[in-house]
DNA sequence: AAATAATCTTAAACAAGTTTAAGAATCAGG
DNA sequence: CCTGATTCTTAAACTTGTTTAAGATTATTT
């Protein structure tokens, strides 16, 4: 099995970030996700579906949001290279979602169907540990953002996100940023101005 | 030994929520937490400390928040029994925290310190496991409150929290719900005015 | 390269939420 | 059960962010 320059090596090299995978993992790894290309604009999970993948972006751009009653999406996450992306309400429930999770650029992925990432988790003590540190940072980056939805003005939220993510946010489109950060395109236009030529 | 009506036997009962213990792995627990009477007001994280244990919360309730320059407090979460509390960040990156938890009322928990909880990842995989079911459920909480945050007016927020946590909403002080929707307390007087008497 | 679609900007009128201040009600602790 | 401290309410003036609408700019697709 040569897995050198293949997606699938993107994966590994990432889970090897926290511990060393023997060959049974690796192999396991290999048979397991299943690589995909998706065209922007292309979804891999609708409202309604149930998110039946973890997924692994390879290279590319997703969002996952909600759309309210009244038409208006917000977003609630992104997911670049070396991210991870699924619906985890719906994943683990086996429920419909409430998300979309849609590609902003031509995106290759790996997928893990739930019963396989089951069947890991259990054969795999470490696969247990590398899913729970992948939630961990992740719910650490939630909480600041909680923090900073209830405490920060839009402004300032504007000016942290494109520090804290700068390469994620010089490719996407303000929209998309304002969706992000609960306030109108409209809004955030007025925002941005100020900061590059304040009153 | 004998766990029943002790404050480590509701601990043992939440981990079987999810999967029997056996008798080692209930040893473990037994030996590894520790337990600890808070009165109210008492804090088991302030800024600037690195947070040391992981916290199940027995009986009490815990609020952990952040103080911004102004000296404004941001509620992140609430714990209470049957919960787990800590600042996640500070916990696994051994750096100080910026923020605090603080008892609501007095308060019975266990804690576990980091070498000892990382002891029973490396030793016992449930336990990994088990520590990965408890965070995405956090995740899954805090990602509602996220979409809640960017898309629902502070109505409608105060009305899903109290209908999503009613025994946790009913035993908090508005000021404290308050902190956590991020609104200030006069503004929810209003709402709750509102609510109760609707235009 | 043209056509279409999506994004970005501006501004005026509006709605949602904050600030400040002060009095009333409730609660916790000795 | 008394007392000080905290919490809750109201209201007026203010600030932050939204809505609507329209034109300008930039991307994407054919």
């Amino acid at each position: 099995m040569n897995t050198q320059n293949l997606p699938v090596a993107a994966l590994i090299k990432f889970f090897e970030q926290y511990f060393p995978l023997n060959m049974a993992e690796r192999k396991e790894v290999a048979a397991r996700f299943t690589e995909r290309s998706v065209k922007r604009r292309g979804f891999i999970l609708q409202q309604g579906d149930v998110a039946k993948y973890f997924t692994f972006v390879v290279s590319g751009c997703f969002r996952q949001y909600v759309i309210d009653e009244t038409g208006k999406e917000y977003n609630l996450q992104f997911a670049i290279e070396n991210d991870w992306i699924t619906d985890l309400c719906s994943f683990y429930s086996e429920t419909a979602s409430n998300t979309y999770v849609e590609a902003l650029e031509p995106s290759v992925i790996l997928q893990i169907k739930h019963e396989d990432l089951l069947y890991l988790y259990t054969h795999y003590h470490k696969f247990d540990r590398n899913f729970r540190i992948i939630v961990e940072k992740k719910y650490i980056d939630l909480q600041n953002r909680v923090m900073q939805n209830i405490s920060v003005t839009a402004e300032n939220r504007y000016s942290n996100f494109m520090t804290r993510y700068p390469n994620l946010a010089y490719r996407l489109p303000n929209i998309q940023i304002a969706s992000y950060l609960g306030i109108t395109p409209e809004f955030l236009s007025k925002v941005r101005k100020k900061i590059v030529r304040p009153a």
